[in-house]
RNA sequence: GUGGGCGUAGCUCAGUUGGUUAGAGCGCCAGAUUGUGAUUCUGGAAGUCGCGGGUUCGAUUCCCGUCGCCCACCCCA
């Protein structure tokens, strides 16, 4: 949609400020010229019917197949304590955050859905029956820059699964996340998911850095994150920096770097212990995939650990085969998150899953489907005498739990007609002075061309 | 943030080497069809040529700025 930018001179008397309490919010009202843009904020979008089909379709797929998984929808307001962000992220996420002082708090559009999960589940924590399977579907904001199939604002459908510390649960999250995939009709092997563990590294750090400095190993994997996009010796700089978060020593950063480069858990046995429990636990992981028949679509790759630092173990990410797009999906297992925010510890795994790269991969691939309006009656009358009989016939059929359209005013009858054919309209009652004059209606099944009567009913 | 491309009707776009009333297809509206969907035909409405400024007798066209979109990079999930 490139709109050109169109403005309207606000009208000085139509002026309002609406209910703007005393004290609250620097709601200055514009200067009498100030123009109003009529385009919505850069990178949100607005949902015309034609869109909103569309996401109510996705999301619909969403919430049916979490439920055939047996998640169940829980929701939090998009409006937090900016702290439950910046807490974990530090001050480079806070520039990210859409945030803002009001009455003295500090609050922030939620960026991601997991802080607020962990608020709800440390707030329960007692109360929980474990393992919890919740899934939601939330506006997210993030103000940053905007590409293709990303914006400031998106929808994300999330899976978490809290109180289960076996790799079982990543595999019935990749499992769920496959069966979308299908359902969208994107053919094995167009997506696929990259999966690793960053266990895998923190166990072979255990003995070195992380013996003394435990709390380098999230920014230690935030620098591996960028290793596509600077290069090996840019990381390595970074890791061994010694006035930086990591301060590796060259021999560290070195067998690092060579275990991201294994493509396959006997590549990543080579530099694992003997008795690795992070390998164990992937061996684990891929014999279920086996079991879920999804394993050849997870390739396991070293090098991705994801640019979130509460991760702790498993991670994934899912990508079109073709690489064009950004992650469509990602997730992982973010076992003391809940610590982290002062419950009790709870292991716990999850995705997210935007609406934005997907939305773009099913427009390459021509899968979106064509979405009609889901009007099933029309009922139409001649003339306003017949108006009361229209709407009675519209109201038996909306008690009924019909889709019903009233026609209004005085529509022409082809234009109606024509109308509900596009709009895949199973029939239209037709009320003229006749039909009224005889107590009957005509219902016109327009798929079938025929026409009957019924009568209107006292 | 940097570089490049683009912005003309609701949509997809053409066009103007600066010159009277700015075009097409699709869509929309109306009629042919006095109570009935398709096709066809006929007619019609709709544009401050993104916005602002400059140059010029004259700007949609040239120049500058600005906003928006796309691509790449940067940054980041």
């Amino acid at each position: 949609m490139s709109q050109g930018r169109k403005h309207i001179e606000k009208n000085p008397s139509a002026e309002q400020t609406p209910g703007a309490a005393p004290g609250s919010a620097p709601a200055s009202a514009p200067a009498p010229s100030e123009e109003l843009d009529l385009q919505p904020p850069r990178g949100t979008r607005d949902f015309y019917p034609d869109e909103m089909r569309r996401r109510n379709w996705l999301f619909g797929l969403f919430r049916e197949t979490a439920g055939r998984f047996g998640f169940e929808e829980v929701d939090a307001p998009m409006v937090e304590h900016a702290s439950l962000f910046t807490r974990k992220a530090g001050e480079e996420i806070v520039h990210q955050l859409y945030h803002f002082v009001l009455h003295d708090r500090h609050l922030a559009l939620r960026p991601e859905m997991t802080p607020s999960l962990a608020r709800m589940v440390i707030a329960r924590q007692g109360a929980m029956r474990f393992p919890i399977r919740w899934f939601t579907v939330t506006q997210n904001w993030r103000y940053e820059r905007m590409t293709r199939g990303r914006r400031r604002e998106h929808y994300q459908w999330n899976m978490d699964i809290w109180g289960e510390p076996s790799v079982e649960a990543e595999a019935e999250l990749l499992s769920a996340m496959f069966t979308v995939l299908d359902a969208l009709g994107l053919a094995r092997g167009k997506v696929k998911v990259r999966l690793n563990s960053r266990a895998l590294l923190e166990e072979s750090l255990r003995t070195g850095v992380l013996a003394k400095r435990p709390e380098v190993f999230a920014p230690l994997c935030v620098v591996i994150d960028k290793l596509d996009k600077i290069g090996a010796e840019a990381v390595t700089e970074l890791l061994c920096d010694p006035a930086g978060a990591v301060g590796l020593s060259a021999g560290e950063a070195e067998s690092v770097l060579a275990m991201l480069a294994a493509r396959s858990l006997d590549e990543a046995a080579r530099f694992a212990a003997p008795d690795s429990a992070a390998l164990a636990d992937l061996r684990r992981l891929y014999a279920l995939l086996e079991a879920y028949g999804i394993a050849d679509q997870v390739p396991f790759d070293a090098s991705v650990v994801r640019g979130l630092a509460y991760y702790t173990g498993v991670v994934f990410e899912a990508f079109d085969a073709a690489g064009s797009l950004r992650a469509i999906a990602g997730g992982g297992r973010y076992d003391r998150l809940a610590e982290t925010l002062g419950g009790k510890p709870v292991p716990a795994v999850g995705f997210g899953f935007g609406d934005a790269v997907i939305g773009e991969l099913l427009e390459d691939e021509g899968l979106w489907p064509a979405l009609a309006r889901d009007v099933q009656d029309v009922v139409y009358a001649f003339s306003s005498a017949e108006k009361p009989a229209a709407i009675a016939v519209a109201t038996r059929l909306r008690a009924a739990g019909r889709r019903v359209e009233l026609a209004l005013g005085t529509a022409k009858l082809k234009r109606v007609l024509g109308d509900a054919d596009k709009a895949g309209v199973e029939r239209v009652w037709l009320i003229g002075e006749d039909e009224r004059a005889r107590g009957v209606v005509k219902v016109r099944d327009l798929a079938k061309k025929m026409e009957h009567e019924e009568p209107l009913k006292g």
